[in-house]
DNA sequence: CTGTTAGCGCTTTCAC
DNA sequence: GTGAAAGCGCTAACAG
């Protein structure tokens, strides 16, 4: 039925391990039967059999991916570059994903242990150091993205929350903006806690203190952005700028403005955080702090490639800058 | 370093056959042996390599999952859906994104292949039906889902696209609008046609002629509804109700209603095809023929599940209903 | 019910 | 440069 190397082997008049030789361009060959070989195996329609192989050589060229979700803008382009790249490296990816419970992403590692997957790279949800790290005494690397886990020591690829917070708040600052209403995270997240770090900082550098009931912090999901855009708004004195650093809530946002009739960026400037491609279509076209997803996921393939050849875990956490995109939903207050 | 079935069938004193039978929970076998062995197993923490039994048994417990992108609403869902079912399931999913092209599937369809996969749910391009064919014939089973290929005989899930796009139309027919501009995929691709199909249907018979001039059919990107809805709303007579059967160029048509100043739906109704998370936050909420990517996802893996359990081809074509979800995009016209 | 044994298809010493 | 042979860890006859 299938061909294996034995026909070849047979077809080519070598032993078999003259063509696994050949098929793998063994420097210890004639070049005359490495040709003939690869000739005849094309001929008979051979296809080396991976999992034999993975048997024997203890690599699957399998690597895991798992995010939390495939709705947010940034897993999914994180996704889609690692498939991509992988791929085009010769291997596979297996993706799962886990909807940022620790539970069900335990349940994950174990079968991706089982299906001995060659390396690992994690959108984690913080709970499973340990696992992780036994993963990484078992000689399979692990590469965690976006977010990370405290307390182990793994190479993590992040984005530069505190920094891009900062820019952006800066960026509105020097629209003259002064009450500036910030839509963040969970506090208990990296990326909640930096960038409202980012965002305290530009307003205390501006010489401005930071008014409480301007933050808003909620869960990664739209309905949050119309809470807190709402409770924003409906402040005495509502801010003239909102910094919605909090992706997943954009959308809410947007409605809230939406229903209260306001026009962008005439009654209000707003400014997202990660960038997704449908905010340029959006009128106006959205200004946001893009944390760079794309690069991440490029940065974070080169990192598990380089491990895969040999290089030990650094252990480093490396930041992924952020970059402003202006486009048209900020405005420059008058000076008044 | 890792422990093998050997080493659970020397702990427990039974050979390894034995230990093989307990667990994988064969029926010959004593239960308190088979108790025992589990036992042991779990204790010195014995996993089940599962590249030797795939070696061993032809089964690889991984399945294909292709999609020709992560943007487009439908696919993301299948990703999601088929992921979580396939998991709970046993198995494990390898992602390959084709971007709709046939080249990159071919090279995809023979690595899926080489890594065994015990079957494949595929979004194919159409155009690489032999291999799909050749792998039945291995036994490999494939389903394909909201795309087909013709003249194969495969498993196909497809999205009622006729029907849906004759409830859509039928719908703005109903609300008393005559002028309905149409944007449409490329009428090469089934969806394309068929939805064409369903909305002449709907006007004709509705006793109205379908003038070409209210239909643009473009490409799947977002730039087609731009030139689209331009177009249509450039019209001397222009569309009272546009009807955006064409999910990637949503986002355009909503940016050249905002350019123009056009209010939802007073100055102009909106329908858009295959339902999007976004839509309903959306200020009107869009209304939508959902084409139902959740029960088609859900379909392709009972589908799937079912061949794998040794059921024969049926070569069937499944149809998933559409449903007209009615938010506040249209307006009822005042009979004139 | 349990043990012995023969591979699945491949890579890789180790001799020649 | 090439071949023979020994498994990787597991399952499935086949005996007992």
């Amino acid at each position: 039925m299938t061909v294996t190397l034995r026909d070849v082997a047979r077809a080519a008049d070598v032993s078999v391990a003259t063509a696994s030789r050949a098929l793998a361009g063994s420097s210890l060959i004639n070049q005359a039967t490495q040709k003939h070989v690869v000739q005849v195996a094309a001929a008979i329609g051979y296809r080396t059999n991976t999992v034999a192989r993975a048997l024997k050589t203890r690599k699957s060229r399998l690597i895991g991916l798992t995010v939390h979700n495939l709705e947010n803008a940034s897993f999914r382009v994180l996704a889609s570059v690692v498939q991509a790249r992988m791929q085009a490296l010769g291997y596979q990816v297996i993706l799962s994903i886990s909807n940022d419970d620790a539970e069900q992403e335990r349940e994950i590692f174990k079968t991706l242990v089982d299906h001995s997957v060659d390396g690992l790279i994690a959108v984690p949800t913080g709970s499973n150091g340990a696992q992780l790290l036994a993963m990484e005494h078992a000689d399979t690397p692990v590469i965690c993205a976006v977010r990370r886990v405290t307390g182990a020591s793994l190479e993590s690829i992040l984005a530069a929350d505190m920094e891009g917070a900062y820019t952006g708040t800066q960026h509105l600052l020097g629209l003259g903006h002064r009450r500036i209403g910030l839509i963040v995270g969970p506090l208990d997240t990296t990326s909640g806690k930096e960038r409202l770090a980012g965002y305290t900082r530009a307003m205390q550098e501006a010489g401005l203190t930071v008014d409480p009931a301007l933050i808003h912090r909620g869960r990664y999901l739209p309905e949050t952005g119309v809470t807190g855009g709402n409770a924003l708004l409906s402040l005495a004195t509502p801010p003239t700028a909102i910094f919605v650093a909090n992706h997943e809530s954009s959308v809410g946002v947007l409605r809230v403005v939406s229903e209260r009739g306001l026009s962008i960026p005439s009654d209000l400037s707003l400014l997202f955080y990660e960038d997704s491609p449908w905010f340029e279509w959006q009128r106006p076209a959205i200004s946001v702090v893009d944390s760079g997803a794309a690069d991440m996921a490029n940065l974070a393939v080169d990192r598990l490639m380089s491990r895969l050849g040999g290089v030990a875990n650094s252990g480093r956490e490396y930041r992924i800058g952020s970059r402003l995109v202006e486009r048209a939903s900020c405005r420059a207050l008058p000076a008044s």
